[in-house]
RNA sequence: GGGUCGCUAGCUCAACUGGUAGAGCAUCGGACUCUUAAUCCGCAGGUUCGGGGUUCAAGUCCCCGGCGACCCA
């Protein structure tokens, strides 16, 4: 044990006493050339180095900032060694806090060690790493060299915690479900399809956590949420990504309008704690969050932006015309609801900016939600649009079996019928109903397009950290 | 799925109408006692995404394939 770094000159721990940020506040009002006789330690990745003979200079990256790191040959253990350094390197250093002759808050170093070899050359020290493909590829070396992307997820951190404790101040508990589920639910998507051995069992990866969630509910836990990575078999996009993430959350007693009500108040509350105001900017765009937000109905959007005045007895004729002079494909089995949603996103989604929450939307595209009290043939569901997404999906739930058993049967033959995306009849998930689903209101939030707005980031890559990619041969 | 653009040294990028592939940074060697993307001198670094074709000659033109970006459906 006479090298307590074991022959590779790496030691197996180190003790940094401080952090770059730290020492900043500190120390950052030195006067030119003060020295403090207060030694620390830090540690960290050496991203540039200049070297002025018996002096070098460099500067030094932890996981709170930059500090500049002093050498001097006359006093700096191993100079030479220090000098020989590679941009990259993580390397532990102890000196004394001083301010330069020049100005330059930095650490003399009296002693260092090299905590870790870069032995691949890191990106240009200036242009960084551009191009996103290998930024997403190779996200270890991004998040050192490109600030904004390291930004981006330290607020997702702030975003996913924020969100835990202001549903938990509200006797909200959190929960897991599972990941394979026997029949695809709670969402109209394609599956990932996997399968267990020992059981001899074909199982999906969820695409949503919905239908297990409800469950609970029945089951007594009147508030539950989960942050749940679900799974579609889609294509990728800016928007998309085959695995993302979703808050769900259920409330017992509650119905629609109460969960437009939270999910306002949580979003500009995480928006003030992580941006500091609900009035943000995005996509150079302002995007006022603070509450209220507006309410308006589909129908009420789709004469407002598409100029269509359409209604449920709208002649189906009227609506496939409609459908066609917008170059919307029509299949024989569409209703009225679907054709009067085809309308609205094809004319006034992309329209929309936001925060808006768009309500009431046809029963023949809602097999989850409840009839809506007053309106025949609509339930209570709204979509929240903020910046011109679509953020969250809500409704006041369907608790009545028999009805839930017949929309699950009119998915079942929509499937038969060959649509990919309808559901299929969950039949423990009736039986739960039978015990009693108490009057609930339900939400999911897709939390990666959340974060998105939050940290003014365009695509979905920028928030998560390894995005699906091709496999690069 | 369709269209457009792109892929050249470890990184960031050049190379006019086809004519010996270059620069900056990083790396390596050297100089330099207050730098801030330090500066200066020097060395080295390439299957130009892959395959085929046209041509005396292809990074460049044509075809097929791979990967990506943007736009559209």
């Amino acid at each position: 044990m006479s090298d307590p770094t074991s022959g590779s000159g790496i030691p197996y721990r180190f003790d940094p006493t401080t952090t770059a940020a730290a020492v900043e506040a500190e120390y950052g009002g030195l006067t030119d050339g003060e020295e403090t006789g207060v030694v620390v330690t830090v540690a960290g990745r050496l991203m540039l180095r200049r070297d002025q003979g018996k002096l070098a200079f460099g500067d030094l990256q932890d996981a709170t900032g930059r500090v500049q790191l002093f050498a001097l040959q006359r006093s700096t253990a191993d100079f030479e060694g220090f000098t020989g350094l590679h941009l990259g390197d993580w390397i532990g250093v102890t000196g004394e806090v001083i301010k330069t002759r020049r100005g330059e808050l930095s650490i003399r170093v009296d002693s260092w060690v090299r905590l870790a070899e870069a032995r691949r050359g890191f990106p240009d020290k200036w242009h960084g790493m551009t191009d996103v493909d290998t930024r997403f590829r190779q996200r270890y070396v991004d998040l050192w060299v490109t600030e904004e992307s390291r930004a981006a997820f330290v607020a997702r951190s702030q975003i996913m915690s924020a969100t835990r404790r202001w549903l938990e101040d509200r006797a909200f508990i959190e929960v897991e479900t599972p990941v394979f589920h026997p029949i695809p639910g709670g969402a109209l998507a394609r599956p990932f399809t996997t399968h267990h051995n020992a059981l001899d069992l074909d199982l999906y990866l969820r695409i949503a956590p919905e239908l297990y969630l409800k469950r609970l509910t029945v089951g007594g836990f009147e508030r539950v949420f989960e942050i749940a990575r679900v799974f579609r078999n889609e294509g990728l996009s800016t928007r998309h990504n085959p695995e993302f993430t979703m808050l769900e959350l259920y409330q017992a007693y509650a119905d629609y309008t109460d969960i437009m009500e939270l999910v306002e108040q949580l979003v500009a509350h995480l928006a003030t704690e992580v941006c500091g105001t609900t009035k943000l900017t995005y996509d150079g765009r302002e995007l006022d969050l603070s509450v209220p937000w507006r309410r308006a109905t589909l129908l009420e959007l789709l004469a407002e932006h598409g100029g269509l005045i359409v209604d449920l007895d709208t002649s189906r004729d009227e609506l496939v015309r409609l459908c066609e002079e917008h170059d919307i494909p029509v299949k024989d089995h569409y209703g009225p609801g679907k054709l009067i949603l085809e309308l609205y996103e094809k004319t006034t989604e992309p329209e929309l900016w936001g925060p808006v929450f768009v309500t009431d939307y046809p029963k023949e595209v809602s097999p989850l939600s409840r009839d809506h009290r007053d309106q025949p043939g609509w339930v209570e569901r709204f979509e929240g649009i903020v910046a011109g997404r679509e953020l969250c999906n809500a409704f006041t739930e369907l608790v009545d079996v028999d009805e839930q058993r017949a929309r699950f049967e009119a998915q079942e033959a929509e499937k038969v019928a060959g649509d990919v995306e309808a559901m299929a009849v969950d039949e423990d998930y009736l039986r739960a109903l039978e015990y009693g689903l108490p009057p609930t209101g339900g939400l999911g939030i897709g939390m990666d397009r959340l974060v998105m707005i939050l940290t003014g980031t365009k695509t979905i890559r920028d928030v998560i950290l390894f995005p699906t990619l091709r496999p690069e041969q």
